[in-house]
DNA sequence: TGTACATCAGTGAACGCGCGTTCACTGATGTAC
DNA sequence: TGTACATCAGTGAACGCGCGTTCACTGATGTAC
């Protein structure tokens, strides 16, 4: 599946692996690459034009990765009823499994290279766009319409992605952290099904069913 | 208020002037601060001991900025009625006038220096609690619990937060950015209200009402 | 099947440059008596 | 009020170091005939 060749598969790893700890894609030098992939410097540039070309290509190893965990979930969704609980388990063990890729997305997201900031926001975008139409297939809220429902995909979609450095930097609150991203797409949808009704009517609801 | 005196201001300003135009506070170096503040790199030593430490005065600098916006924010919404539309609109009036602070809060919140994250999160954390006793106080959804209230505050100064990063770069999506802003609110707060009810029961509300 | 040539990943030495940091010094302001 | 001393912001020169980049070279693999 990659068709990587030796001297730049070890690079980009050797950027992941950087990464993780302490650091950012953008601040990676050239050296410190080779250094970390054994390489000698001077290699970087039989592989890559700049740090910038880099930047993107290493984005590009983990876009793959991802849509091959996307592609699992898809399976796994297919099988399951009660959606919503095991597919925001299932996410945030993904992201626990991959805490390089993680780090860089959500880094690089609001980072200082707006090249890479582009390229990530496209990847979101397709992911929510993905995201909502499977709950629109599979009709999950029939009551809320496409527009809403993708736009509560992309929500929901940043909201994990920064959630899942903290489920994986903070193991104590692992749990919590589900249950409030549970919590958060629950309420965005069934807010969104009252989303015709005045701030009166809605409380009246409340009150009278508690 | 600012008890700084020159050398030490300029630094911090200069700070805020690169970083802006696609850098992050963490990748600002020393030499680079005192040529953009007219200063020898040297004077910078008379003001700090590192750079870590020069990253955690901005992030105070920054503090003391925002928490007069928040005060001015409370005197506001004291005299409004429609709350949540019109101090949505007043914090991004807010971070649209100081791109700075906000873009360094957005880039280090996730970034590479532990200590820096650390301090950003509580100060968040700090925000989240204001709304939240604002919101408590002033009974505007008594139907949800304390807890949920600022379970919500804190997701919500997040989403405004990162959202205002795009609110300061595209301009021509303001307005969207300010709707949906008002949608999330709206949406998290109405969901809370029906947190007690089950899927079927939620279901047969919205029906019922369309 | 063998020969000639091209392509390509990788090497090692050398370059100029900007960096963080140290040193000894200046000149202004504040403080003690 | 004057004098002596301490404190403090700021300067300029110099250091060693790691950086990105360039050059000429090697050796393996692929391709043409």
């Amino acid at each position: 599946m990659n068709a990587l060749t030796g001297g730049k598969l070890k690079l980009i790893q050797a950027a992941l692996r950087l990464i993780t700890e302490t650091r950012s894609l953008t601040s990676l030098g050239l050296r410190e690459l080779a250094r970390e992939a054994g390489l000698n410097p001077n290699t970087f540039y039989r592989h890559f034009k700049s740090l910038d070309e880099f930047g993107l290509q290493v984005l590009g190893y983990i876009a793959e990765e991802m849509k091959a965990g996307v592609r699992d979930l898809r399976q796994m969704a297919d099988s399951s009823e009660q959606a919503s609980r095991d597919t925001v388990a299932f996410v945030y063990h993904y992201f626990l499994a991959n805490p390089a890729a993680t780090t860089v997305a959500v880094r690089e997201l609001h980072g200082p290279s707006p090249i890479l900031r582009r390229a990530l926001e496209s990847q979101l975008e397709a992911s929510a766009r993905e995201m909502a139409e499977d709950i629109i297939e599979r009709q999950l809220v029939s009551a809320v319409p496409p527009e809403t429902i993708h736009e509560i995909s992309r929500m929901t979609i940043r909201y994990i992605l920064f959630r899942a450095m903290d489920y994986i930097e903070k193991p104590a609150q692992r749990e919590t952290i589900q249950t409030e991203t549970e919590h958060f797409i629950n309420r965005q949808f069934r807010g969104a099904m009252l989303d015709h009704l005045s701030q009166t009517e809605v409380e009246r609801l409340a009150l009278k069913k508690s």
